[in-house]
Parts: structure tokens; C-alpha cells; sequence
DNA sequence: AATATTGTTCAGCA
DNA sequence: GTGCTGAACAATAT
């Protein structure tokens, strides 16, 4: 599920369901799901604050405590931040979640364990340490960044974009979707991009970021023009109507049109 | 039964 | 040091 849209969609949710409340309890029915922090620990820091504001950073969640720490959330391939209120809607792969003193409660769902929690106490190093690169919509925003940013890559324009130590917060979907935009073939060189390249590429990771955004992860609320609503093999583009196809980039099955995204011929 | 799935990390190799 | 590939992590759907 989680790319930036999705985290900055998190973002919203939890920041309208779960702020100001003070957490009465925190439990951990998998500690395998926490990271560099003993479930004791994370309980005895959590409990009795509340979360104040909520932030992210590429695909990385961030919500500050009252007491100056911050809860650290990243959802791998299937989590999802879940709030209910009534014990029939809790979701099925709960691996942590928090009961507010109103009785409520925030859970961290997560169906394959590939995601991870920790608490933090300084955001700057956090981001080092993970070897963060700028997030892709907030801080990479003007073609002079970009273009910086991709000026010393050898490799290819679909491993760049999904490089979180280069630029934080576009995975697999996304990068399908601007290159598709863009009308650049995945494998491409970064090298090989001239201006014009360049600049369809920022301004299609902006556009594409916003309207996945605002799209409320449904997908039928992206346009139709977009590749993301036929992402399977042999599927037909909705721009030329020539067939879509897979492709094998960095360990990762994409998805483009060999029509609208022909490799160069250099 | 085989294959694919929105992510990250690490080993091995060029 | 860089970049690519495949494996591993785990659980589900087709």
C-alpha cells in the first residue's frame, strides 16, 4: 500500500482521529514488528502523553509525543494505520496499538511483518542514520534540486526515482506512473536525459505525488489516462492503444508502454 | 502449483 | 565506491 501518497494520507487520518488523546495503554501482540526499542520501553514512554502533531518524511510516518519523543512508523508493503472505536472493527494483523483514555483505540496493521516501529528522540538523526534522502515532495522542489540530485547517477531513470537514499518516497507504482507520464522508457540512463527529459520528470513526480494524493487511494478517482488503473501485462494503453508491458527493473516488476515509452536509440 | 504483491536490506559479482 | 541481481523477510490472492 504505502508510498508517500499513502503515508501523507495516513498523515491526515491520524491527524484527525488520534491527536490530543491521552494514551492509557500501549500493547505489542508481535514485538517482531518493533525495531531498536523493547516493547517495555515503548510502553513506558508512550504511556500517559499523547501525540501532538504528525509528520512523514518519504514513506516514514512521525508522530511527536508530548514528552518530546517521536513515534517512528513504516508500513513495508501492507501495513495501514487503523482507528475504531468498537472491538468489531478491529482490523485482522494488528502487530501494536494504543488505547486512548476515551476508550478508543490506534492500531498498526500490518499483514506481512515487513513493517517496522521504533521511538526516536532526535528526527535529524533518525534520518541520517537511515540515509534519507530529501523527500521527494516537500524538500525536492524546484528543477534545480532535481537536476542536482540526478547529476552524478550512472544507472537507470526507474532505479533513481526509487532510490530512498537519493530521494525519499517513490516505490515501484509511482515511478511506473511518471515515467509513463513522462514518456520515458524505465530503463533508461539518468545520463542520458536531456533537458526536456528532466523537466516532464519533475513535473510529473509533482503531479503525479498530488494526484495520488487527493485521490483518497482509490484508485478509480485517478484519471484514466493514467497507467496505474492498467498495470497488468498485455493490458491496453489508454493513450495509443498499444499493449502494456512488464518489465524487470531492480528486482521489481514495472509496467510501461513500449509505444508511448520507446527506448533511445543513442 | 507456480507466481505475483505497493518495501528494505544484504550478499555476491561486474 | 557504484550498480545490478537475487534472496530473505511473511502472508495472501490468482
Amino acid at each position: 500500500m504505502p508510498e508517500l501518497p499513502e503515508i501523507v494520507n495516513f498523515k491526515h487520518y491520524v491527524g484527525a482521529t488520534s491527536l490530543h488523546h491521552t494514551i492509557s495503554s500501549v500493547k505489542v501482540p508481535n514485538p517482531n514488528i518493533l525495531s531498536d526499542i523493547s516493547p517495555e520501553s515503548i510502553k513506558s514512554k508512550l504511556t500517559d502523553t499523547h501525540f501532538k502533531s504528525a509528520s512523514h518524511h518519504g514513506k516514514y510516518l512521525f508522530l511527536q509525543t508530548g514528552n518530546s519523543h517521536e513515534l517512528v512508523l513504516h508500513f513495508g508493503m501492507t501495513g495501514q494505520p487503523v482507528y475504531y472505536k468498537n472491538e468489531n472493527d478491529k482490523p485482522d494483523y494488528v502487530r501494536f496499538f494504543i488505547t486512548f483514555d476515551d476508550g478508543s483505540h490506534l492500531a498498526f496493521d500490518c499483514m506481512r511483518m515487513l513493517g517496522e516501529i521504533t521511538l526516536i528522540d532526535d528526527h535529524e538523526e533518525f534520518i541520517e542514520q537511515k540515509d534519507l534522502g530529501p523527500d521527494a515532495l516537500r524538500e525536492v522542489d524546484s528543477i534545480d534540486i532535481f537536476k542536482e540530485l540526478l547529476g552524478n547517477k550512472r544507472g537507470m531513470i526507474k532505479s533513481a526515482l526509487m532510490d530512498q537514499s537519493l530521494l525519499a518516497g517513490i516505490g515501484n507504482e509511482c515511478s511506473d506512473e511518471i515515467l509513463y507520464q513522462s514518456g520515458i522508457y524505465p530503463k533508461t540512463k539518468v545520463q542520458a536525459l536531456d533537458e526536456e527529459n528532466l523537466g516532464a520528470l519533475f513535473h510529473n513526480m509533482h503531479a503525479v505525488l498530488e494526484i495520488k494524493i487527493d485521490s483518497n487511494l482509490e484508485i478509480q478517482n485517478l484519471p484514466d489516462s493514467y497507467i496505474l488503473r492498467h498495470r497488468s501485462d498485455g493490458e491496453e494503453c489508454p493513450r495509443c492503444g498499444g499493449t502494456i508491458q512488464q518489465i524487470k527493473v531492480s528486482g521489481r516488476n514495472g509496467y510501461y508502454c513500449s509505444d508511448c515509452q520507446p527506448k533511445l536509440t543513442t
